[in-house]
DNA sequence: TAGTGGTCTAGACCACAGA
DNA sequence: CTGTGGTCTAGACCACTAA
């Protein structure tokens, strides 16, 4: 967590929506007044503002003020990189993962390309499979450059990798491209999970960009895809 | 168009960026350069240079600079509000939308709960089917609350109702919540479409804001499932 | 008209990268 | 060390809203 002043501008105002102490409909006190508040100066609340508005927290309105927004309607978390772990726990279910396959591999030509990896480049091939109220029904495969992480153990991937990189190999991710098509189930799909007869999947492909723009990671997600279900928000600018 | 100073900055970069003038790879001027080249303040460059990583056109990265990004590579927009005709432009193929249906009608409580609707209010019903390359792959249904769009044409849905809502009718849109879910296709969808055998179909829901928070418009978004994707930046903030 | 958010400025100091 | 981007300030003027 940053310890920016607008951040904990940011992370004051989100907590206090989120928990209730401000409601929607109401409206912020103004900019002005929230800088002296923090004892700051209006930019850097503005910064704070400007962060909520993205991430669904209020609505800011020229010639009005900033509106707190309904954020229990959203049963999604706002866009962004966002794990399976915290996914089922805000959910509140019964979740469970599977770690099917842990190796290092010489990636082939496929994983090669995406990952943009040379010929003598090592990889992590991690399989895990997700399972929700006792049906598996989602299948993770996740490729990473072992430049970038040297260690991987069974333990880490049953438990969260993002956690691992980020809290232990202090790991800059920045930003990450997401690509959501459906496809032909394939017959590795319909040995690992609990496919009914369904003959589609819903492929979620996660190219995962670090601080000086090289992959870290390519990752698939393959979500049956009754059980599939994805939410945004956007923003316009313009 | 706004013409803010830090508009005019963003958009000379994205056109020289997309248009290849700025080469995926190389640096930009710092932002030192950049603001005495345009002759402005550094707070107002890192402005645009702000909303250039945001749409994925750079990469900043601290102590070195700007870099720019493969927008080659991502073959959708960026995430946001986007209409058929802008994308069906980019991608430069053939495409004719048809309308299906264009009426006011008292909606169903269906809809009236999803635009948060009084008994008495009326809206807007367009049913759109779009053809691309000669297939019928993908059916828009649209509802507009009356109250913010009093009338519509047939000319104006073949067009883009976007751009008739901020250009003519200079309604405030702001930002739109979108939400990606599988499920059973309809006779309704086969009547329309080119569905061939597939059973199942992609539909992504908007609801789309006004500035005062007020719902505008909800839209169903029925796609063929092998014609479907969907491309999203997720950037981290933390 | 008074108050709001939107834009813009000209500085300042900091943290980080690289020679 | 220099140069980069990240944060922050204290003002200014503008456009919009509502009384």
């Amino acid at each position: 967590m940053k310890n920016n002043k607008y951040m904990i501008v940011y992370n004051e105002l989100a907590e206090q929506i989120k928990n209730g102490k401000l409601k929607p409909g109401i409206k912020l006190p103004s900019e002005h007044e929230l800088s002296s508040e923090y004892h700051t100066s209006r930019e850097t609340i503005r910064k704070a503002l400007t962060l909520l508005s993205q991430n669904g927290f209020i609505q800011k309105i020229k010639g009005k003020g900033s509106v707190v927004l309904d954020v229990t309607k959203y049963d999604f978390p706002v866009s962004g990189l966002v794990s399976f772990k915290e996914i089922s726990q805000r959910m509140n279910m019964e979740y469970k993962t599977h770690v099917e396959e842990l190796e290092l591999i010489v990636p082939d030509e496929y994983i090669r390309d995406q990952l943009d990896l040379s010929k003598k480049d090592k990889v992590w091939k991690v399989v895990r499979v997700r399972e929700i109220n006792k049906e598996r029904i989602i299948l993770d495969k996740d490729y990473f450059n072992k430049k970038f992480v040297p260690s991987l153990t069974k333990d880490i991937c049953e438990d969260s990798i993002y956690n691992y990189l980020e809290n232990e190999l202090k790991v800059n991710i920045s930003f990450a491209k997401k690509e959501i098509v459906v496809e032909e189930a394939t017959d590795e799909d319909r040995q690992l999970m609990d496919l009914n007869d369904y003959e589609h999947i819903v492929v979620v492909r996660n190219y995962v960009y670090l601080k000086d723009t090289s992959l870290l990671e390519y990752t698939e997600s393959r979500h049956r895809l009754d059980k599939f279900k994805f939410v945004d928000f956007a923003r316009r600018e313009k």
